[in-house]
DNA sequence: TGCCCTTTGAAGGCT
DNA sequence: AGCCTTCAAAGGGCA
């Protein structure tokens, strides 16, 4: 049973309780896409620097600005390296997508070493080949229609908890038996509020990059674009869901000195 | 096979 | 402005 695991995990939570007192609790930073400046005392730290090990291709970090200034392979590139004498440029480390995983660029770079997809393009599942054979049968239209549903999508950038999430991921799972994501990821909200509000600037500044290189790389993207490519339950099954399964006011807001793991029990408010 | 669960944060839409 | 909804990752569970 899910809870049964949840509970399993109580000692582990129990070593990142949450900070006394909500004053001390990290505050979220405010909503970088209409400041878009880094919060004071934000480190500027370069993304290499906190994602080479959890991830598989990293990059020595001092070769970021060097590869950076490569020439130009392809035209949509060329906002990305802009950056790098513009708003990028200010940063100390200037970002890049060659030295963080989730920004490596892939075969849309002729003759880079790397050849890792972008993970920020999904191809779109399915068996290819035989709807590829089966495309030649249609009309112009349907085939219109069929690439644009066969479009790579475009994920969203990931923001500060999800870089967090998936970099410590590998390490609570190291930690305790648990394997279930639903449950790992309990924890790891649990010791995000419980980060300093130093350890959790570094992430909101990573994310921050990650949105500005998203952006050059997909200037007429929207997050709404990838509505609806999820099927998703319901809004009203969905809500009575969560509410009966989420933990409780004062555990998930990480300032309760009641904190419980009644989850099913408690109100959701 | 594909959605659900669970977390936080970003972003878009609506009132 | 504030609220609501969706989607980012992840992988076991489940229908």
């Amino acid at each position: 049973m899910y809870k049964e695991t949840v509970y399993s995990a109580f000692n582990l939570l129990m070593h990142y309780p949450p900070p006394s007192g909500a004053g001390q609790h990290p505050q979220p930073q405010p909503p970088l896409h209409k400041a878009n400046q880094a919060p004071h005392g934000v480190p500027q730290l370069s993304l290499y620097e906190h994602f080479n090990s959890p991830h598989p291709t990293p990059a020595p970090a001092d070769i970021s600005q060097k590869q950076v200034h490569r020439p130009l392979q392809t035209p949509d590139l060329s906002g990305f390296y802009s950056l790098t004498s513009g708003s990028m440029g200010q940063l100390p480390h200037t970002v890049s997508w060659f030295t963080h995983p989730s920004l490596m660029l892939g075969s849309s770079v002729p003759g880079h070493p790397a050849a890792i997809p972008h993970p920020a393009i999904v191809p779109p599942s399915g068996k290819q080949e035989l709807q590829s054979f089966d495309r030649n049968l249609k009309t112009q239209a349907e085939s219109k229609a069929e690439k644009e549903a066969k479009k790579p999508t475009i994920k969203k950038p990931l923001n500060a908890f999800m870089l967090y999430m998936k970099e410590m991921r590998a390490k609570v799972i190291a930690e305790c038996t648990l394997k279930e994501s639903a449950a790992i990821n309990q924890i790891l909200g649990r010791r995000w509020h419980a980060l300093s509000r130093e350890e959790q600037a570094k992430y909101y500044e990573l994310a921050r990059k990650e949105r500005q290189l998203h952006m050059q790389l997909y200037p007429g993207w929207s997050a709404r674009d990838n509505y609806g490519k999820k099927k998703r339950r319901s809004r009203e099954k969905h809500q009575e869901s969560t509410t009966e399964t989420n933990w409780p006011r004062e555990l998930k807001d990480g300032n309760g000195q009641e904190e419980s793991l009644s989850m099913s029990s408690s109100s959701p408010t």
